[in-house]
Order: structure tokens, then sequence, then C-alpha cells
DNA sequence: AATGTGGGGATTTTT
DNA sequence: TCCCCACATT
């Protein structure tokens, strides 16, 4: 350890002031088994990290003798900062500080002849995973109706994520695929990945966990480099990360694993809950700390949150508790349908943003499903509402980009053949389905790798001239590459790539809404590849850390799922679609009964706990689910809420004709006349009262629209909008394409446009076309 | 080999 | 409803 570390006052080192008891037992504790049990909004990070730092400052251990695994990058990413911060210059970064998978992959290229691949290896994604077994499937003659590749792809990441190989497979599992051919089919897809030098991204943890089980020497060699192990989000480990854990930590058993069972809801992606009672039965003198007092939310929002979590069975049972008093009720609306749940909350935020003057990023919509976003991107837009979504597709996983990287994966390693498949004829280049047919005959009848097949076809008379000119130069080009690469920095050498294979190009000449975006998002990534050293490193990077997170100054209302809103939080969370079928989930229900229930009671949870001022709850009765307009009674889960802690209100009392009108009697779940309704009402128990009879409507207009008029033109008032836009004008949106400016009114327009009619528009979204 | 049409499916997704 | 994939055209 560095001289200029200070080695702190014994009663009081600096990084455990400011800690409560549990949290400061937490940090201190570093020999012998822990299991921290962490609430939300605890301090868990705080505690966390300031146990890495006691570690190193206490000399216990060099950062590269610890091992700490978090499961997503960006809680990677924030551990090492703060570490940082607290250590100081001291600290040289942590190498074994990640997630589970890069961790894995760090180890596979240490040992990847031992598991028959070379330390280059591809990391595929789920959807080259699914590319390869559809083509297994097809191979093998099967009905792909009947036998879904996506479901062989999802059995062989079960097995995977329970630390299962081939061969450990029994009848069971085997029967679940084909007839018994389960097996069969996971085998030659591990084969095939082989061949392909390629692993997926179970295959990062399963390849090491069988060279822990069966390698005493590798083994002996992680055992005794990590002195210290410590687990993020441990309710999220699945099997195959738990015996990789214990095996790591059998020897010295510094193991800390700080979890909420709580906030478990990745079962369904194969998290098992019960590995927090595992460890406490094979470590049996584990030390366990309940980290329970919130620091995050205010006391009605955590009563609501409890009273929620309350009816679920099993839980280990913490009680969160803040020392903090007041705060705004929990508030449940309901509203007539979708649109209006945009709307009402679109006016909620206006009202937040102009009243009391809260920015946007203390701000977040939580979905259930990513359907859910779209109506709230459509109001957002017409009233000129910053937003961001977050989730769908990462940027990565976009086409454009996918081709980008198959053409630098083909370069980087010529026997990728599902790079070389994926590009071959994109952009199109008039190599279609019988050229690549010709040549993967070949490239099984000489045992070589696509790319190399293609090379030799060309001296053939196999393909037709025009193919055989065009693939001749391809693969000519491939090969100038190559060469360039040794010398050329490789944001260059994709820049150049992209252009001399037409990619850039083609989307140049395409005109259409989505091509401007596309170029932009290609330049974006090599803009991206400037700051990693090779291209290896970058590729490495893409396939296991890159995500979107777009940063930009302006400050913008977050919509995401409840999955991907854990681990944040925000001052006002506003909850969509609290309805039967929506949220709780009836696919889930179906799936997985009771069990699936309490996790998606568990996601309420989590939505709720997000809040750190006020939570607001959205149900409607009316919504369009696959362009059908079905009618929905409130979530259960509403009827779960304390009713201590929230307030209810139903926008529609002015309405009531209407609805009355349309709404079935059986269905009709804001028998918010109680009086009239009392046995109706009685049989839905008492939540359904409660989200019925609503107040008298809080103050809220029963109207959104007289009030949203008022204010936007309130807003527009202040503002001048655009001098380069006037009407008649032809401009560029990038959602919704080219189109007319019909009406201008300070910043908003109102714009025709081509495709997608008449919308009004922020002018700042629009571009002078 | 590039373009058009019908049927089926449609959650959550840290890596 | 809408999007994707398999099949059928041109």
């Amino acid at each position: 350890m560095s001289e200029t570390v200070k080695i702190p006052a014994e009663n009081d080192p600096p990084y455990v002031r400011g800690l409560n008891v549990p949290q400061r037992e937490a940090v201190l504790t570093s020999e012998g088994p822990v299991l921290v049990l962490a609430g939300a909004g605890t301090g868990k990070t705080a505690a966390l990290t300031r146990r890495l730092a006691h570690i190193v400052y206490s000399q216990k251990a060099w950062p590269s003798e610890i091992l700490a695994v978090t499961f997503t990058n960006k809680a990677a990413r924030e551990m090492k900062e703060r570490i940082a911060s607290i250590v100081g210059e001291a600290f040289e970064g942590m190498p074994w500080l990640g997630t589970f998978h890069s961790i894995g992959a760090k180890m596979l290229r240490r040992h990847a002849e031992l598991v028959g691949l070379q330390s280059n290896f591809t990391i595929l994604d789920t959807d080259d995973q699914l590319r390869l077994l559809k083509q297994l499937v097809q191979a093998a003659e099967l009905d792909e109706k009947r036998w879904p590749p996506r479901m062989l792809a999802g059995l062989i990441d079960q097995w995977k994520n329970r630390g299962l190989n081939p061969a450990d497979l029994d009848t069971n599992e085997n029967e679940r695929y084909a007839n018994g051919r389960g097996q069969e089919f996971y085998a030659a897809y591990q084969a095939r990945l082989k061949a392909l030098n390629a692993c997926d991204f179970g295959d990062l943890l399963l390849h090491i966990l069988n060279l822990l089980k069966t390698n005493r020497e590798i083994l002996k060699l992680y055992q005794e480099r990590f002195k210290y192990i410590l687990v993020d989000e441990y309710q999220d480990t699945n099997s195959s990360q738990y015996l990789w854990l214990r095996l790591l930590a059998q020897e010295r058993k510094n193991i800390c694993c700080v979890g909420d069972d709580d906030q478990s809801i990745y079962s369904w992606r194969g998290a098992e809950v019960a590995n927090i009672l595992r460890f406490e039965k094979d470590f049996p003198d584990a030390k366990v700390i309940k980290l329970e007092q919130n620091y995050r939310s205010t006391p009605h929002i955590l009563a609501a949150a409890s009273g929620l979590i309350n009816h679920n069975s099993g839980r280990l049972g913490k009680t969160l508790w803040t020392a903090e008093v007041d705060g705004e009720k929990v508030q449940v609306i309901g509203v007539w349908d979708g649109p209006e749940e945009a709307r009402r909350t679109g006016d909620e935020i206006e009202a937040l943003q102009q009243i009391k003057q809260v920015s946007l990023n203390n701000i977040a919509i939580l979905v259930r499903a990513q359907f859910q976003t779209r109506e709230f991107e459509d109001r957002f837009i017409s009233i000129g509402m910053p937003y961001k979504i977050i989730g769908g597709f990462r940027f990565y996983e976009r086409a454009e980009i996918r081709d980008a990287l198959a053409y630098l994966r083909v370069i980087a390693q010529p026997a990728d053949d599902l790079a070389f498949e994926r590009i071959v004829n994109v952009p199109k280049r008039g190599l279609g389905d019988k050229t690549v047919e010709k040549i993967h005959r070949l490239a099984r009848a000489q045992g070589t790798p696509l790319a190399a097949a293609a090379l030799s076809i060309c001296d053939t008379d196999e393909l037709a001239a025009r193919a055989r000119s065009t693939l001749t130069e391809l693969t000519r080009s491939f090969g100038r590459w190559r060469e360039m690469a040794a010398e050329t920095p490789h944001a260059e050498l994709a820049r150049i790539v992209l252009d001399e294979c037409g990619y850039t190009g083609s989307l140049q000449a395409d005109r259409s809404t989505e091509a401007a975006g596309r170029l932009e998002n290609l330049t974006e990534l090599t803009r991206a590849m400037e700051e990693y050293e090779t291209l290896g490193e970058f590729l490495e990077h893409v396939s296991l850390v890159m995500d979107n997170d777009a940063a930009s100054d302006e400050a913008k209302i977050t919509i995401m799922t409840m999955h991907g809103a854990k681990g944040l939080e925000f001052d006002h969370i506003f909850c969509a679609g609290w309805e039967e079928g929506v949220f709780p989930s009836q696919r889930s229900l179906d799936e997985g009964g009771l069990a699936s229930l309490e996790e998606e009671r568990r996601l309420a949870y989590v939505a709720i706990t997000r809040a750190k001022q006020k939570c607001t709850i959205f149900h409607a009765a009316n919504r369009r689910i696959y362009g059908q307009w079905t009618s929905s009674i409130p979530s259960r889960f509403i009827g779960e809420l304390p009713e201590d802690h929230i307030e209810t209100e139903s926008s529609m009392s002015g309405g009531e004709s209407l609805w009355r009108a349309n709404w079935s009697e059986r269905s009709d779940p804001f028998a918010h006349l109680a009086a009239a309704n009392a046995t109706r009402a009685g049989q839905r128990g008492p939540g359904w009262q409660r989200a019925a009879v609503s107040s008298s409507g809080g103050g809220f207009d029963t109207n959104p629209r007289t009030i949203k008029e008022a204010r936007s033109s309130a807003v527009s008032l202040g503002n001048k909008g655009r001098e380069d836009v006037s009407i008649g004008m032809r401009v560029f949106h990038t959602k919704f394409g080219y189109g007319e400016v019909m009406e201008k009114e300070g910043n908003k327009l109102e714009i025709a446009f081509e495709k997608s009619g008449s919308k009004r528009v922020l002018d700042s979204f629009v571009e002078v076309a």
C-alpha cells in the first residue's frame, strides 16, 4: 500500500463517518461471510463502497485482490467512481470490479484454450444466438412452428443459468424440446459456437464454472487471488453465478452479499431469491445485517410501499422506517382511458414544473411494458414536453450498428460466419440466397469458415458471372481492410469500410425518415470507437458494456419500465396503467401463478420506492390493447395500498353520464357513487371502493383540455419561437418525417406531415427541409 | 434477386 | 393495431 495513505484513527475512520449503526457494521465486518439485507433507499451503495474502502485502507488486501461483482455496467461504473472519490489518488482502480459477465469474459480470455476457444473469441448477442439456433433447427428439418428456435434459446438459457452442460440434462429437461432432443440440440449448438470461436452470454459464466469445478489449479489461483468478495444485488444471482461465487469463496470465506429479497424482479431471467437462504445454509456462521433506515422517501410513500409488500408471503422481513416527517400521500387517480392518462400525467408534470419549479430530470414515468410508452410519447410530442425513453432498443441492437459491427467482426475474426452472413448482401449487392447457399455448401465441404469459402469459390465457375465478380470484389475489399487494420486507427478504418462497402452511400440515397438517424448513429459509433485502444477491446466493450445513455444537457422526463427503474430514484414518480391484466400482467399470472403475482407485487414495490417526494398512480377504465378496446378494472395492488397513506381521485366525475352509458354493469370499477352500488363494491373488496370512491376531483378540471389550452398559450407568450420557420415551409421531424407548417404559435407548430398527418410539435424538434 | 401479401404473435430483458 | 416472418410474385 502506498505510504501516503494514512491509517485513520481506529475509532472513527473517515469512511464510516455519517453511517448509521448497521451500515457501520456492514462496512467494518470484513472477515467471514456477511449477508447484508438492504431495503430500498437504505444507503446500500454507500455501505458497499465504504466497505471496499475499509478493506483497502486497513491494508487487508490490494484493490487487485478484491472481487466485486454487480449486475449492470452502470452499477459497476458508479461503484468505481465512488470508491475513487473516497480512496482518492492511492486507488489504482479495481481490475476485478465489474459485472458477472465482464469478469467472466476476462477470466475466460485468459484460459480460453482450456475450453476449446481462442482468446479472441466473439461474444454473441441474443440476435446472433437466435439466428444460429434457427439454422440448426432448419438443418434438422424440424417444424419451426412447433418448436420455435426462440423456445430452444430460452431453454438453453435456463440450462446455462442453472450451470447445466448438455451432458448434465436429465430426461425431464431433455424432453422439453423436440420430443426428447433437447440435449442433442444443446450439444450441437455448443459445438457450433466452438467452431465459430464464439460464446454466448451464458457461456461466459458456464465455461468458467466448468473450469473452476474441474481444474484445481485454476480454482486455487482465483481462490488465492480474491481475498475478499463482494456481491451487489445478490437477490438477482442465478444458480450458475451462485455456484461460481461459492467455489471462489470456499477457501477464505470472506464474502459479502448485499441484496433485498423484496426487490427480486428477475426470476424470469433465472434469478433465484432462494440464493439468499442458500447462502445462510452454505455459510452457517454468516453474519446477517439488516439495513432498514430509509433515507430516500417520505413516510407516506414508505408506508404505502410497505403495506403493499406485506401482502407477499415468505419474505425475510425487513421493516423500513424513516426519520423524516410529513410529505404528500400517494395519489391514486382513475381516468377514462389511456390517452387521458397521458394527458393528465402531462398536466401534472407541467404543474410541477411551473408551480414548484421541479426539473424534468427529477420526474419519471414508470410503465409495466414498453408498449405503454407510446401514448406518453405522442402526448409529449404534441405539447412539446421534452422526454426520453429508456430501454427498448439499445444502441448496439440497432440494425445499422449491428451491420457496421459485423463488418468489423469479419475483419477482426474471419471465422465469424454469423457476421459474414449478416453483411454479405448488406447493402444489397446482388448476392442473394442462392449464392450464400453455395458458399455455405463449399464451406461445409472444405471445413472452412464462410469468408474463406467465399474466397475460394471465386476461383471456380460455381457462381454466375455477376455474382462471382461482386463476391470477388467483396473478398478483395476484406483483404484490403484487414491489411489496413494494422496501421489505420480503427475508428478511421470503420469509416473507410462503411464508405467503401457502400453502406453509407445506400443510407444517403435513402430519403426516408429513419435513414438520417441511422447515419447519425453510425457517426456516433465511430466516435465512440476512438476511445478504445484496439478493435478487439472496442468489440468487447460493445458486446458487454455499451449502453445508450444518450447524455444531453436539456432536462427531460424519463419514461421507462419499472424493471429499468430499479436502483434509481426520482423526486416524482408517475406509475401508469395499474390495471388488472396490465399490471399485474395477465401473461405473468398465466404463466407463473402465485409466484409471479408476488414478483409483480415486488415490482410494484420497487416502483413506489423510487419516489423521494411524491408518487402518483394511474389506472384507466379503458385501454386499447393490441388494437382492441378493453375495459379494465384497477389493479389489485391499488386495493392493497394502506388507506391512510393514499389519496384517491377519479377524473370521471364530470363525464359520469358518458361513462355510465358506456360501462357495462359487470366491469364497472368506478362504483364511485358507492352508495348506489354498495353490493357490487362489496364483492370487489376494500381496495376497490377506495380506488373508486373518488374525491371530488381534487380541484382538477374534469376536462383536462381546458387547462391544457390555457397553459400552453401561457407558455407560448413568453416564447417567440424560431425565426427561420414560417407557415408554408417544408420541414423535417426525426419521428414524423417531412411535412408542411400549417400554423405557428410561439414555439409550437402545427405541421401536416406527409406520412403521419397533422401534429403539434415544438419547433426545436424540426429542421428546415 | 428484389419486392409484395397473409398469418400469427404480441412482457419484463441488468449481460 | 402493428410488426415480423414465411411464402409468393415480378
